[in-house]
DNA sequence: TCGATTTACTTAATATATGAATTATTCATA
DNA sequence: TATGAATAATTCATATATTAAGTAAATCGA
């Protein structure tokens, strides 16, 4: 009989809850959302994305994204820009002030991001990551290896 | 340098989004989101419950209930019954209808949880939780001088 | 060349999340 | 027994999620 409290969505929602608050400071701090960082942390690695290829980084629905980028537009830390080759695309690129704000919390947010690994070791951690991966494998995929 | 989507919120988030399908369709054909869900669920095990006690046990946040709790009441689902000792509290009952629900559709959310069980091992089951507890510890316990 | 399709994106409507503030009630205590 | 602190439920403003439907520019095929 499996308790309300146990069941895998909301063993992760808790873990979730418990684990942003750390991170959420940084961002208020700054004056961002999780989301709105999240597209600036997908940009960090590639220099410009298209909203398709950011939705898919960030996990963020196309419909979500539009003002997500909308505000952090309004607050000069991304342009977009419409490609000429392929005028379907648009590409969202940092302003300047967005990365220099990347470049500032960057090393914090690594920062929190070590506190947590600190808490296990690593094989811990790399079996953690096995097994939830077992869990979560969409469907399709499960029954190859 | 960890990378973006190996983060500790990239990899709960992910997993959530793989497992929430498979229960959401369920949610769908019964015409209810995951959050009414959760409130439902909640009341299964106890008769009724007050607000505070829903949150507290869904993870929900108390002005996002209050929303779903006026959604439920309307569909009679639930029914709000002021307390008479402590006129603060408001009991949280459901309806007949509601709980004719509950049961009808109890049976296919334990058969979700069952197949996501079936995928690993009850000690990897075991491992998992205890090393996401690691992970996830609220920080001002572990940090309380 | 024209219509069907695809891709990327936008809109609209409803539901939640978040943080701050409010209201009504109860508690604690001087 | 006033009176301030605490509590429960709620409201408010803003931001985001979700789904469905719609738009526009490119691509493809007959």
């Amino acid at each position: 009989m499996p308790k309300f409290l146990d069941s895998l969505p909301m063993i992760l929602s808790r873990s979730l809850d418990r684990v942003m608050p750390s991170y959420r400071r940084l961002f208020q701090a700054n004056d961002l959302t999780d989301q709105q960082w999240r597209v600036l942390r997908a940009l960090w690695e590639k220099q410009h994305l298209t909203s398709a290829q950011i939705s898919q980084i960030t996990l963020l629905p196309p419909p979500s994204l539009v003002g997500i980028l909308d505000r952090l537009e309004k607050k000069n830390l991304i342009g977009r820009l419409r490609s000429t080759e392929d005028r379907r695309h648009v590409h969202i690129i940092p302003t300047q002030k967005g990365r220099a704000l990347m470049e500032h919390m960057m090393p914090m947010v690594e920062g929190i991001h070590d506190d947590f690994m600190q808490r296990v070791t690593e094989s811990e951690w790399t079996e953690f990551n096995r097994i939830l991966d077992k869990l979560s494998d969409p469907a399709e995929k499960r029954n190859l290896a």
